[in-house]
DNA sequence: TACCCAGATGCAATCGAGTTGCATATAGAC
DNA sequence: GTCTATATGCAACTCGATTGCATCTGGGTA
């Protein structure tokens, strides 16, 4: 989904059964015009404006995510952050994240740097969901 | 560290300058005999019977981990486990993790299957602390 | 177009992991 | 044995996340 304008976010999520309410639209929009997995309180701040609660936030988050249409992913610092579930290719290739140590910066590690196949070939039951890297960003 | 002699236990603390407590003792006995992370929860419980209070488990797992002799870990879940951190020469380049979202089970990764070099040449100033791959182990 | 109700929202209370401040206790150096 | 930097216990606190409940509304129906 590049496309992030109401009308095809509606049907979105219309598609997976949800009413297309102004709050969840916003959380959409938002999160598709973002390059990076934004946490709750991110999600939040930005829907302040709105007059959207924090808690209607929490739960179309979560709801978002039980609909497929919205990634949960934990990096290590205990504050979920949450993506479109297709900002990388769907088939769910495993989805290296960046998370900075000190301010706490995430952003989305192109897949050609880590790969995680030949592992997988040698230990074959293993299914991986997640990669993280931590360590210190440009700006830290 | 496999033997959990308090004898043992005793010299690795004063080894990295810490204080034999016998709180700190039993917390490394308790890990040790341990075969996966444990929360702090459950390192609590454990010394419940010995006085210890939640607020100096908290305090000792954290310094241990400071001292580089537990290895604080998320499995997912928003809930720090420890485990013995012996096997790892820290400082030296970020070694791969796997870690098993439903055992707990850590594992490493042979550098080989991961390597950050050419992301961080194209990210200059990027420093790469530590890879974690999340996912379902061979038994899970 | 008006009506209706299951589902969505707002608000406040609550939970629980984890942290902090401070007074007291103690490991271990002397 | 004495002394002091460090460790501990207790209570209050922080903050991300959840829950209960009254109210509102999207969108299907008549």
């Amino acid at each position: 989904m590049n496309d992030s304008s109401p009308a095809v976010i509606k049907t979105l999520l219309k598609q997976v059964g949800m009413r297309a309410t102004p709050a969840r639209i916003a959380t959409l929009a938002v999160l598709s015009q973002s390059s990076k997995p934004l946490s709750h309180a991110e999600v939040s701040a930005e829907l302040k404006n709105l007059g959207v609660n924090k808690t209607t936030v929490y739960r179309n988050l979560n709801d978002l995510v039980g609909a497929n249409l919205l990634r949960r992913a934990e990096l290590g610092d205990h504050i979920w952050r949450f993506e479109l579930a297709n900002h990388h290719d769907e088939a769910s290739s495993p989805h290296p994240h960046f998370l900075c140590i000190d301010c706490g910066d995430v952003f989305c590690i192109d897949e050609k740097y880590l790969q995680t196949k030949d592992f997988q070939l040698e230990n074959k039951n293993v299914t991986v969901k997640e990669i993280l890297v931590r360590g210190h960003c440009n700006d830290c």
